[in-house]
DNA sequence: GTGGAAATCATACTTTTGGATGAGAGGGAA
DNA sequence: TTCCCTCTCATCCAAAAGTATGATTTCCAC
């Protein structure tokens, strides 16, 4: 349950929400202010919120879209395709993909613990696991040996 | 897609809930559920339209550095092709993108020291050098930027 | 030959990585 | 429910990487 918190996360954020808007709403009927600006302080808040939750969700679960090979007068052209038995054949899980890939993009931990919503110890236990199953002893020797085997 | 269903379930939820908060409160101040109701409204309706903004947000970044395959008489090249311009452009001396290459291969510094009968410092001194030509703070970082500009 | 640029090496320091090990929480199967 | 596996997080330690600064050598141009 990877997301559990981040559910938890949004659930607690909505909620704290709610609450403002019934005090603001009380403050609404007490000062009289005006309902245009009331209208758009609500608009406001919910929209800015909308957008952050929509990134997290997006960010969250953006599993990596395997592009479609380009076929030319019947020549494929190597555009980093990914060797899907390769990929099978490392038996790596979501997370230690998932990591791979924030490696080869030049993440440290601590970008990937943030990135990903976890801590860094954690992400050091993936990338050791990850490390003994792509049989290498850092982060460069992972990208080098996920390339040779085109997984990335 | 399988955490959009449960962060959507959980939100739907605590808008029913905010829903039944208006209503009750509607109870007990009559007249007063035309603004609630129409707060809900704003509110549901801005977050949606933020989620939809956010995730788009999102999608559009993730598509920026896909280099367009080169075409010569319907063959599309291989775009392992090094870039000879981005390669000048970069300003890098000999040893630099000697060293360049070893850590892209995945090499310590103290291999790479070994293998061009140098000092660590000094491998050192040229990586730093090297990281400021790239704009990189690391060696996954500078790796990754090399592969963007084509030149590895 | 002198100035200056480039390459080499050093020293000292901080930050990041990697390794080893254990523990706790949650989900799934028997 | 209980057991097991995965994911998560922690601590401690060692190694590697990165930063800053300066010294030296070499070599080329003036």
């Amino acid at each position: 349950m990877k997301n559990f918190k981040l559910v938890l996360l949004f659930g607690s954020l909505l909620a704290v929400l709610a609450v403002l808007l019934q005090f603001f709403e009380y403050k609404y009927f007490i000062g009289r202010l005006d309902t245009s600006v009331y209208t758009s302080v609500v608009a406001t808040v919910f929209t800015v919120v909308g957008v952050w939750v929509g990134m997290n969700i997006l960010k969250s679960e953006k599993e990596v879209p395997t592009p479609a090979p380009i076929i030319v007068n019947n020549i494929v052209a190597p555009t980093n395709e990914i060797n899907e038995e390769n990929l099978k054949n490392l038996n790596l899980n979501d997370r230690e993909y998932e990591i791979l890939q924030l490696i080869a993009k030049g993440y440290s931990n601590k970008e990937i613990a943030q990135t990903l919503f976890l801590a860094i110890p954690t992400i050091k236990t993936h990338t050791s696991n990850l490390y003994s199953k792509l049989e290498v002893r850092s982060r460069t020797q992972a990208v080098h040996r996920a390339r040779e085997l085109e997984v990335l």
